[in-house]
DNA sequence: GATGAATGAGCGTTCATTCAT
DNA sequence: CATGAATGAACGCTCATTCAT
């Protein structure tokens, strides 16, 4: 009756939008100059809030930070699990191509706060990922080459994260070079596929 | 003859101690802690020094952490060119086994330290580096599946320092596992050898 | 007619109160035990403030002693240019009475505090000071029994500012004396005014 | 009749030349930096010896500065013992004229020290003084236009001092020229002398 | 709630003083 | 005695956190 209806929960939608913009200054700020520049009062400047309404969503500084490791995680959970939710219908070698670009585009936002904070989620999110990929792995038993089908998927997964990430910090310019994305998932492919079915991209006699 | 040979500069073996008993402590503490819990007052508290006596030897405390950085460099810089050094005698394989030993020794003693500090080499070193490694490539071009050598040097050299870097810095535990690092290697190994000369360590079969 | 009228801003009261007192507590302070036992925690627990708050309203340290400085000197311009603006309406007599007059008031309040910090305002307003009194000299000249009047005024100037100022900090209680003033006065009248004009007031026989 | 003869007590010796040294620097840095400067590892250093040493002479930096400060008040005690002895044989002119010299000459060595420490001499020695130049009036009453002696006496060496004092800190140079000389010794005169006696040189007529 | 002035523990650094050599 | 390395209280200043408004 009332416009009522319109104006929904005024509160909590003025809580989110305060939270979203100190969660949106503390990544800037880390981003921008690292976590050591990283204070209370910028934060709160920066966001456009007073130090006090900071201090009513987040106990205290510590707490910025574990916010935005957690949303970092949060997008790597959905991204990977997303990708996870594909792989059945990928062969080995698609699945290779997916998982690299999956990895370059989360790494493409911001690197220096993905270095500063780490991500967080080391032991659920990493087993769960870990599970699923060595159920895929096992499915394409016949297709690898490793033996040792769970110590290969750690890693495939630990050398295509390390790979990325350090490119990210240190030369983020290569994650948008083709050949050397192609290098990247060449490498992954010769590591875990078996002779038979690696690809033909690349060699001596090309 | 005389007693003298043992009988040590009193002054510079205070002071030398001192220097070093504060380094160990700032070492610690970013292993430990991190680099924002570093504190000159703590440094001496744990080197059981005053500050006083640590700014005797240290102008400030950045240089605390230079020199740590400094120490990390050079103990880089000298494993890397004494790896160099043995390149020439050394067969792909032999070589790329040898890389990874060198960079898995160098990343075993105190990770968390070497990723807060970083080397702080890197441009010369780093290229120098580049340099010899591409030398040496070239000298094995036949056995070598990458048509574009000097990406596949970049990609190698990335793939192996990304890899044992955040291994050692999230599973310390596996760096001293033979079987990782054979997986490693054989990575290393199928990215780089033509077909012709590739490990026959791993099989489906095996 | 409501009570508004004496509802002061709190934000600012607080603010001035706050400023004041720190103000007062570095005055005293230097007055009490000099410039050299100035110290920014000393301040604030005099001024029964944090050492944060004073760091809200003062950058640093030394800015305290401007202040104070500022304003010693905004209270010597102050008296002087009124005293100058008095001049014209002055006989050479009562223009050396007010002189002293003003001196001695404005060395009476903290000689310690104004000893240390000094002025501040070392060219303009001397300068200002120097031409005003060389005009009022000037127009009269026939009552002044130097030649050299720029140089007169100088001296007077110097002499009246010397003897006043190590008075207030060697003696303070002779500046109110009043045959201690009358003195003084007699003292630059003497030297500036011809014989015909001098004052009678002390003479061997009296 | 060994050289014992001429090596007279070397230890005094040695004590007597590292005192000295170590108030020579002082004095130094006083002048040059200031009082704020001065810190007793810089005197050691300046001094050419150890910090130990300068405790062996010195129990804390204050008895530095309070050493200098005594030398000052030696040298004024001394310069003006000399010159009161003088004053029975000089008339009055004569020994304003002294006075004025002396106090220049004492004014001329370090006039940034002695403002820094001051004299430190205020009532035994200004006692001693007050009481031998009262002396000294008393016995040329019949000249002197001032009724109050006593108070005539301190006005005038309290005049000379403050005039002098403060135009070498602030105006060093005036305190060469022979004109502004003049003029100081002219408004001396003119306070103390009576008519007859005055002066001649400056006339408005001249 | 929101605000931002106020707080004070703690930081990096200096320097008067001591004491083992 | 001379030395100067060692000490640690104290300084100027910052910033995470609180609380009166």
């Amino acid at each position: 009756m009332a416009p009522k209806a319109l104006r929904k929960k005024p509160k909590q939608d003025r809580s989110k939008a305060m939270v979203e913009s100190i969660i949106e200054a503390t990544t800037r700020i880390i981003e921008e100059d690292g976590l050591a520049a990283l204070s209370t009062n910028r934060v709160a400047r920066v966001a456009g809030v007073s130090v006090g309404s900071l201090y009513q969503y987040f106990p205290n500084k510590e707490a910025l930070v574990q916010e935005v490791r957690a949303r970092f995680a949060a997008r790597f959970e959905t991204a990977l699990l997303e990708l996870l939710a594909r792989l059945p219908g990928l062969g080995l070698r698609e699945a290779i191509r997916a998982w690299v670009e999956t990895l370059v585009a989360l790494h493409t936002e911001s690197p220096g706060v993905h270095n500063a904070v780490g991500t967080g989620s080391p032991e659920k999110t990493h087993h769960a990922l870990a599970t699923v990929v060595g159920g895929y792995l096992e499915t394409h038993a016949g297709e690898i080459r490793r033996p040792d089908r769970p110590l290969a998927g750690r890693v495939f997964m630990d050398a295509a994260e390390a790979l990325i990430h350090n490119t990210a910090l240190r030369e983020p310019a290569l994650l948008e070079d083709p050949a050397w994305a192609e290098e990247v998932c060449d490498l992954l492919e010769r590591y875990i596929l078996a002779d038979g079915s690696t690809s033909s991209t690349p060699s001596a006699s090309a």
